[in-house]
DNA sequence: ATTTACAATATGA
DNA sequence: TCATATTGTAAAT
């Protein structure tokens, strides 16, 4: 994942092991700001102090992904910072929250739900800006007609996320 | 049945 | 103005 030019605030970068390969988590002061797939690059982690608050975060967000990667739903999720979104985001992004596990939606319900029935498209430039995926399901959305779609972290992880669910993908 | 092509649409950089 | 993780329709394999 491409790291954002926007470093208008100091983010707290801290591992985040799972049997998938470690996660990197960005926090800020108000939550969890990213997270992102295991890469062959990770940065190390900055050594700066961490927060007590983040450290208790942080093990919510290990939790939570380690139960999203088992296709079950979080019981708790730390705080989410999406305060980086435009407020049509922050919108699209909630509602991907309300889709239950096994689940799954096109752009355009999504877009529907909202009240903006042919916004499909925007409401795939939202998911594409998602800093949050497994926690904010963006892999539970699809194209319409069951068409897959696309997914920030590739469409491996969109196949392996939704089959864990009870959802493979038709390929 | 499957692949292209294209217009219309909302949002963001 | 241009790009996009869309959608529906149409035409050509």
């Amino acid at each position: 994942m491409k790291i954002k030019s926007n470093n208008h605030q100091p983010l707290i970068r801290l591992p985040l092991a799972t049997a998938a390969g470690a996660f990197i988590a960005e926090y800020s002061d108000h939550g969890l700001a990213s997270l992102d797939f295991p890469s062959d690059a990770n940065p190390p982690p900055g050594s700066m102090a961490v927060p007590p608050e983040i450290r208790r975060w942080h093990s919510l967000t290990t939790r939570a992904v380690k139960t999203a990667l088992a296709g079950k739903s979080p019981a708790e999720l730390p705080p989410l910072d999406l305060t980086r979104g435009t407020a049509f985001q922050q919108t699209v992004w909630r509602e991907l929250q309300k889709i239950p596990g096994g689940q799954t939606l096109s752009y355009g319900q999504i877009a529907a739900a909202l009240g903006r029935p042919s916004a499909a498209r925007a409401v795939g430039g939202a998911c594409g800006a998602n800093p949050v995926p497994l926690l904010v399901p963006c892999h539970r959305v699809l194209a319409a007609g069951g068409r897959p779609g696309g997914f920030s972290g590739g469409m491996a992880w969109k196949r392996r996320l939704l089959a864990a669910e009870g959802v493979p993908l038709p390929g």
